[in-house]
DNA sequence: TTGACCGGATGACATTTGTCATGCTGAACC
DNA sequence: GGTTCAGCATGACAAATGTCATCCGGTCAA
């Protein structure tokens, strides 16, 4: 009995490189390949999924909302996710969301067969590599607030713009930035904007 | 006499793929794969190579100088782009370093085999959604020194800050700052920062 | 109950940033 | 030659940003 595995990853090279390699493994068989996250949980159903690799950054719906939904609709389904960059904040919360394992995406090909068996075991598995860092850069420090105010000037737009998609005055506003500049440790907005991105914190 | 091709890409998963799908062509024979791009020219020069397929987007030595360089250096190898988002200023940029063709990654494979093969014949190839795109944008509006210093104001530091790494005072910067903001159209440095960058006009 | 504390929200104030007018150099073109 | 124009460079000034003290409502422990 083979396992059944979804695939979502907007790179369709991506993709299709990892269908190909995966389905080479006799135990695996690849059911459904998705370029975006909002087809994933009724590709899960359709196909009684085993597994679901979801790649973190995608258009749509992201990979984290994706596995949250998936796990909801189908708990049978297990979750790997996978990034093309080792986002610490990424791990932890894709593992709230439900996730049993997560692996950058230039892993060998041998392993990330062997991940999805495991996960598909309903093992945990952990890039050894992402495990370390994540455990340093902990939790976003960020509150709600801070990080949706932080989201909202990640495109560029001044302070008036974001008071008013968010309903606040501006020097609450302002405040917000300056709460996440401290607690990012960036000088200006921007780049605190980079560095709670580069965390994983933002999404 | 198959096409000799050297592969440089940092995305292990994508160059794997590239050099699996384009190895399976009969007349085209995968002779290096580079994970950056500072050993390119060393790898074309070896193997004698008659293309070299380029990532923009690398660590090291970007494609676009790598292109330069090999073109440069080995003359009868020719250069086909590579790249993951149509950033249409790259398209020129690359032209104008001697690259003889421009695709984006996820073209179907066939077509990238066919890609490889007019570029080997000294035809040039691009990518035509890229194409229209790539005249409506045209040429980068930026002088050097305004694209010098938004590229120093990219990472989100301070006018001081940039004005201390580029020689200038803090009121050079500004207007240079300025003038960048006008002519992307952004309405803050970092708008301006993040237009001409999706512009392709920073690399 | 009280007090301490945290997240949310706001306005006043100093600093930084963006705009503008100006001067300078060198290349292109009568 | 002279003139015109683009790019480089600078400082003065207005507008936006970042900092700070403050207040409010809820939660948790003593």
């Amino acid at each position: 009995m083979s396992i059944r595995l979804v695939i979502a990853d907007d790179q369709a090279l991506v993709r299709g490189a990892l269908a190909a390699l995966l389905g080479l493994e006799a135990d695996i068989e690849v059911v459904a390949e998705l370029g975006d996250g909002t087809g994933v949980v009724a590709a899960v159903v359709e196909h009684a999924a085993d597994v679901a690799m979801l790649d973190v950054e995608m258009p749509g719906l992201d990979g984290i909302s994706a596995a949250a939904a998936v796990r909801r609709a189908a708990p049978s389904c297990h979750v790997l996710m996978v990034t093309t960059f080792g986002r610490p904040g990424y791990l932890r919360r894709a593992m709230q969301a439900g996730a049993s394992g997560f692996v950058v995406k230039d892993t060998p090909a041998r392993q990330l067969a062997e991940a999805v068996r495991r996960v598909h075991q309903g093992l945990r598995v952990v890039d050894p590599s992402l495990a370390a860092e994540s455990l340093m850069s902990g939790d976003s420090p960020l509150t709600e607030r801070e990080a949706e105010v932080l989201k909202a000037a990640s495109d560029g737009g001044t302070v008036a713009d974001i008071s008013k998609a968010a309903m606040l005055s501006e020097g609450t506003v302002r405040n917000y930035l300056s709460a996440a500049m401290a607690k990012t440790g960036g000088r200006t907005r921007a780049e605190a904007v980079r560095l709670a991105h580069e965390n994983g914190w933002l999404l």
